[in-house]
DNA sequence: TCCATGGTTCGATGGTAGTCGAAGCATTCT
DNA sequence: AGAATGCTTCGACTACCATCGAACCATGGA
């Protein structure tokens, strides 16, 4: 009876499933374009394109227009801690979370997130960036190390190029599988272009899953987690 | 596309206007029943079965049968907490808050909230109550205080029949236009009782509203807010 | 034992909101 | 300028779910 603030109002926002994929990917502060987090939610871009517009109506999300892109980024803490608010309920309510995942064994393997590697074999290859001082990460930035560059040459990804853009090159992207971090940016992006070039794996149609072949698999292991 | 808890199922039953209502209706830790719940949220009996059935299947809410009633409340803090960050959130975004309550400015002096005085008037009520120690209250809990057998003995209100009863005599209950507590329990049922009986007021057909006569109002002050 | 009251279940109805394809703007790169 | 990319708008379709009346169970009181 009492009818405070309107708060069916804006659950009902994060209450839709395509919704809820699009903040959740925004709950680590970054921000993202309409087209990643159509991925993201699994939606088309028209679709997604409509939902951002109701959550930017519900002042959810706040917009930053940087040339042909538009990117999309929580509105505050406030909305991250109602989210966080949220998932603690929905940790004690749903499906037993026996099994913190997705179902499938081969997503939580390796799978791509929009353009970069996800998965156990992403955030091993992470881990194993920051050891070797590969890469190293302040706090919540991300930065090439000082044995970065070298690496990353003689395998035959240029890191001078990568930064000219105005895509961060690192990011760090929390991987849902394992509730830890891997790489994402341009760099993310390049390795996981030299993975698909080598063929050392391939990706179904109409699937996020990466399936690594036998040869492939030894090789990336040979090469990203020596 | 991190999948974590399922966000989305219970931002969704909080969406629902009607769950919302009753949720909020529940935000004071208390318990209800089905049929307050139903009037609080303006729903039916059926929809309000319905959506208790629901809330309950997403662990939002417990239930004590006693006797032929049901009682339901919060199943925790943790619900409660979200509930909270939504509101903030909700404040931020809505329209205006400008007038925190109903557009109805009747509603606000003065309605039914299931079986009692809500309003500018049943605030006022209580709080000279506490004042005068008709009744006390001691943190959560509200008692009758020392002179107040003798104070409803007076008015023609038997306070000795009324602990009977497995329902409390005395009850806060936060009122959302002052956002102040007020008296329910079978106590404020029989102060209500008594000023319709009385013919202080009446309530027009399918409102909340409860209307006060000019003599009614003087006669509901000189007894209460004397 | 029978009635009254509080709740839930069932079935049918209607409205609303999510979905995508196609087309339309805007910006940037060649 | 022209082409390509990123995003939004429009329109039509669909599916889901909130809603209520009526019937059905359960408890408590006479």
């Amino acid at each position: 009876m009492k009818e405070g603030p309107d708060i069916a109002r804006i659950a009902s926002l994060v209450g839709d499933p395509a919704r809820a994929n699009m903040l959740t990917a925004l709950m680590d502060g970054g921000a993202l374009t309409a087209s990643e987090l159509a991925l993201e939610a699994g939606v088309s871009l028209p679709t997604a394109s409509s939902h951002l517009a109701k959550l930017m109506d519900g002042k959810l999300l706040t917009v930053a227009s940087q040339g042909r892109h538009r990117y999309y980024a929580l509105s505050g803490t406030e909305v991250a801690n109602m989210i966080e608010a949220i998932s603690g309920v929905a940790a004690h309510s749903g499906p037993k979370r026996a099994r913190p995942g997705p179902r499938d064994k081969s997503m939580r393997e390796a799978r791509v997130c929009y353009d970069h590697l996800a998965g156990d074999h992403a955030v091993a290859m992470f881990d194993r960036f920051v050891a070797e001082e590969i890469i190293v990460r302040d706090d919540e930035e991300i930065r090439l190390g000082p044995v970065g560059a070298g690496f990353f040459a003689t395998i035959g990804i240029d890191t001078s190029t990568l930064g000219n853009s105005r895509r961060p090159m690192c990011r760090a992207c929390l991987d849902w599988s394992v509730r830890r971090s891997h790489l994402a940016g341009s760099l993310g992006t390049a390795i996981l272009d030299k993975i698909l070039a080598e063929k050392w794996a391939r990706r179904p149609a109409g699937s996020r899953v990466v399936e690594f072949t036998p040869p492939g698999r030894k090789a990336f292991e040979k090469l990203f987690l020596a």
